[in-house]
DNA sequence: GAGTGGTCTAGACCACAAT
DNA sequence: TTGTGGTCTAGACCACTCC
């Protein structure tokens, strides 16, 4: 039997609309995440109440989870519930850092900014962040250790509109940036795109990463978005790989 | 009611397996086509069949098959059937070339060998491909060219015993490699991880590639395993990314 | 029309965690 | 003991492809 809606569930167009509905369930959850009802690490009603909610069999609720947890945004624990997925640990599973020493070590390396300024987007800045030339933006420049050793030069252009407040003062950011967005501004991660390539170091560079001028470099040129489709960044860092590399798995 | 499998079924061992009933089907199907029951291209019996050859629900075996579809070793064609991919589709979804142009360009680029020789596995060669120390194995160096440029320089080295009668006399390998292998040698690719770092052009690099000795390449590091889980080869690409990158998109 | 995968339902029972 | 997710069943009907 085919049961009709006929209560408004938040994110369900009541129109027609012809996509499975495990799809809109799992893109109204999305919705609600992206809102701020359920925040990064809240536990969600239970998959039978959802369901009830929604107006859906328990299957069809499951998959459109299934889905979110697939995306690593709803993470599931067995007779406990289903939580919004935190920084923290999204970090593990996901390769948000996937340089690695060539032993195979992990860490998250710390960070030293070395300069920052506010200003307006260039035409590069604003093409890349997704917003009007002119806008004010953030840039930082920081750099990484991995054990002592400097490692990472690493450039950061933010929109400010998303950081209300940043950098009034001085400037003293965490090693562990999605989760300090998270925590003090309310935007949870969902995606990033990496450009790579080899470059040279400059001047600077070689300074601050105790290498010749010239040294080969691996660039990551990152966008990043959140859930609700933003820019949220534009990060390029410049690395010495002679004893660590970028690691990658083909699925 | 929870129904007894008194039958034998490939790859379901009979013994307790607490394992849920869809990871062991899902076993049985991969060591089915591992094991060249089910080649590259061919269709699958219907979903409904399979489940009643394993004495599963249709929603059980569906769920086996959803696993082999997210590996990307099984596609779906709705109203058709189900099919073993083959390498040419995967190439698309699967992102084996990650290298494109600056402009968004993707193409398999072309490949001429420079030089092959056969010989016995050093001991990092043994190491990285799996394989006992000593064993025979097939060094090629080749050149890629993306729109008539020279661009990589790339070294394979691979295990002649998964490769018989290869490069008996001259080599003339084609560009995309693995849709070879699977086509020649019965082998079906099935994930490959990949270590990049940047490196300074040698001199032999610099001719081919036709820029400066001590240019910055980009190196990626591959190896390759088959359904089987073997090592089928070790790759390592120094690439020219002046006019190109590697692109990568973190889920 | 016959056969395939795609969606959806409505339960049952199991395994795990907290009380 | 209660509530959660995890597995599994056994159907129904829809959408697509091919004959």
């Amino acid at each position: 039997m085919r049961q009709e809606r006929d209560i408004a569930v938040p994110g369900l167009s009541k129109a027609a609309d012809h996509r499975p509905r495990y799809i809109q369930v799992k893109e109204s959850v999305l919705q609600r995440i992206a809102a701020g009802e359920w925040a990064a690490g809240d536990v969600l009603p239970s998959e039978l109440s959802l369901a009830q909610a929604y107006g859906v069999a328990p299957g069809t609720m499951r998959k459109a989870v299934d889905l979110l947890v697939a995306e690593n945004l709803l993470i599931r624990r067995h007779g406990k519930g289903t939580y919004v997925t935190t920084f923290e640990w999204r970090s593990m599973v996901w390769n948000i850092f996937r340089l690695e020493g060539d032993d195979g070590s992990r860490a998250i390396p710390s960070a030293r900014v070395v300069r920052h300024t506010r200003g307006k987007a260039s035409a590069r800045e604003a093409a890349r962040l997704g917003v009007p030339r002119g806008e004010r933006i953030l840039r930082v420049v920081r750099v990484r250790h991995f054990a002592q050793a400097p490692i990472v030069v690493e450039l950061l252009a933010l929109p400010l509109a998303l950081f209300p407040g940043m950098a009034a003062g001085q400037l003293d950011l965490p090693p562990a940036l999605y989760e300090f967005y998270a925590r003090e501004f309310g935007i949870v991660i969902k995606e990033s795109e990496e450009r790579l390539r080899a470059v040279a170091a400059n001047s600077e560079e070689a300074g601050l990463l105790d290498i010749a001028e010239g040294a080969p470099l691996l660039e990551i040129d990152r966008t990043t978005l959140d859930v609700r489709g933003r820019v949220v960044e534009w990060r390029v860092s410049h690395c010495h790989t002679e004893r660590h590399h970028y690691r990658n798995r083909g699925a």
